[in-house]
DNA sequence: CGACTAGTTGAGCCGATTCAACCCCAGTGG
DNA sequence: CCACTGGGGTTGAATCGGCTCAACTAGTCG
């Protein structure tokens, strides 16, 4: 498949969410890029337990990275918007520990792992973006994992929701009739580790409490405020962020 | 603090678990420390809330990151063990996210924050170690949430006995008297999402049905079989890993 | 000798789970 | 055209894993 846009006009840019880079970096960026590829809503990205010779980042869409049991339990790890990126935490040559699924329709650039050292050497501040971005990745674990280990149901709830609006908002998701809202109730479930009836109950309390609306897939938060304290939720100051 | 053994001859090489690095790398590596500390068992070493100047290396004693909400509920993230690296989340005048605590007395090898930018432009290699570390402490993480969000009490406990036990062994840790473990029952219940009361109930489950002893602050693994069966636990190729 | 920390154990309760229906809607195929 | 199917959402009932409360032991430190 062919590139569409070139990286130096990537629309993301725009967004004023991400750091700006050289041209030098952009270019190195594109040249190291291969190709786009189209995932289809609902299709693996990367398989858990195989492994893979690419690194991604998401151009569009929204993906899920989750790990799960031999019986079929899974948990979601994190969900990834526009402008992440996809598979630092397999090592080549060895299984991934996790598997990624695309939520929605999804473009993706792709990248070769074994240009990674090109990278590191040629642009040392890349190379830091990188880690930058896994060290980030890596807090919103943590925060998942506070919120699975320690918050009720409800507060899970409102701050998996605040926390998904917050940035998507950024990147300039949310539109005047809110956030297209892909996720199921189902994903909901797994990401906060509860079953999905409930996910279910609970979310009903808080849009009769009047906490949020999502009415055809779009999502508000009608009293941010009541939310964040429920879920006990700071707004970290914004800076702009890394993009590869 | 004088820095008593140069990094050429840091005793953690020695255990084989770590990838050698050239001359001139650990010579750089040497430049970087300021000094080593030494912290008390119980102490603090970063504050939830605060921001560092400094990233850390652990060279002896057992730490942990952590989590905690207004109301003072705590969710231990993971446990770092000789090797580790220890301040990746913190962007440089933020406040953390989390926070770090010595587990057991403490010995950390200080590196000035700033530096960080000439060891990716010097040394892309380490560059590259270091967020390969990263990565690591990621996946340790996602392991701990799908712990804490799918499995039930004895089967988080089964896994976390057994991931300690195994990245002790593999540095060394282990004698013939078992592993010296210096997590008490609350520390266990703040990693696994767990209230202290039903944590000591399950411990004492397994114990009595001969899957480990824990005696005079040792762990011995009985029947690690029949733990990674129930933990549904499956080892990773062990390689070297990167140290700084 | 308190005072404090870590561990242990029972009782009762509650948040979350499982099981089981049921609804709505969008495909899809006869 | 309509019957059938499957995915997503909703709801009630019963159950249970894990929680809170509370009391008690053993060891250690000043």
């Amino acid at each position: 498949m062919i590139v569409q846009t070139p990286c130096r006009l990537c629309p993301l840019r725009d967004s004023g969410a991400f750091s700006p880079n050289t041209d030098a970096e952009i270019e190195f960026i594109q040249a190291m890029l291969t190709r786009q590829v189209k995932v289809k809503a609902g299709s693996p990205i990367l398989h858990e337990g195989h492994d893979s010779k690419e690194l991604y980042t998401l151009l569009s869409g929204w993906v899920f990275r989750y790990g799960s049991l031999y019986d079929g339990r899974r948990q979601i790890f994190n969900f990834l918007l526009p402008g992440d990126f996809i598979g630092l935490q397999h090592q080549l040559g060895q299984a991934a520990p996790h598997g990624v699924d695309a939520l929605t329709d999804v473009t993706l650039c792709v990248f070769p792992r074994e240009r990674m050292w090109d990278l590191y050497r040629n642009h040392p501040a890349l190379g830091y973006d990188i880690t930058w971005l896994c060290a980030h990745e890596e807090w919103m674990v943590d925060e998942n994992l506070l919120s699975v280990g320690r918050r009720s149901a409800a507060e899970r709830i409102a701050m998996l929701l605040i926390h998904l609006y917050k940035r998507a908002e950024r990147i300039g998701l949310v539109g005047p009739e809110g956030l297209p809202f892909p996720l199921t109730q189902q994903h909901l479930a797994d990401a906060l580790g509860l079953s999905l009836v409930h996910t279910n109950k609970t979310l009903k309390r808080l849009q009769a409490a009047g906490l949020y609306s999502l009415i055809e897939g779009r999502l508000k938060l009608l009293n941010p405020a009541a939310l964040a304290r429920l879920a006990d939720y700071y707004a970290r100051p914004l800076r702009a962020r890394p993009l590869i």
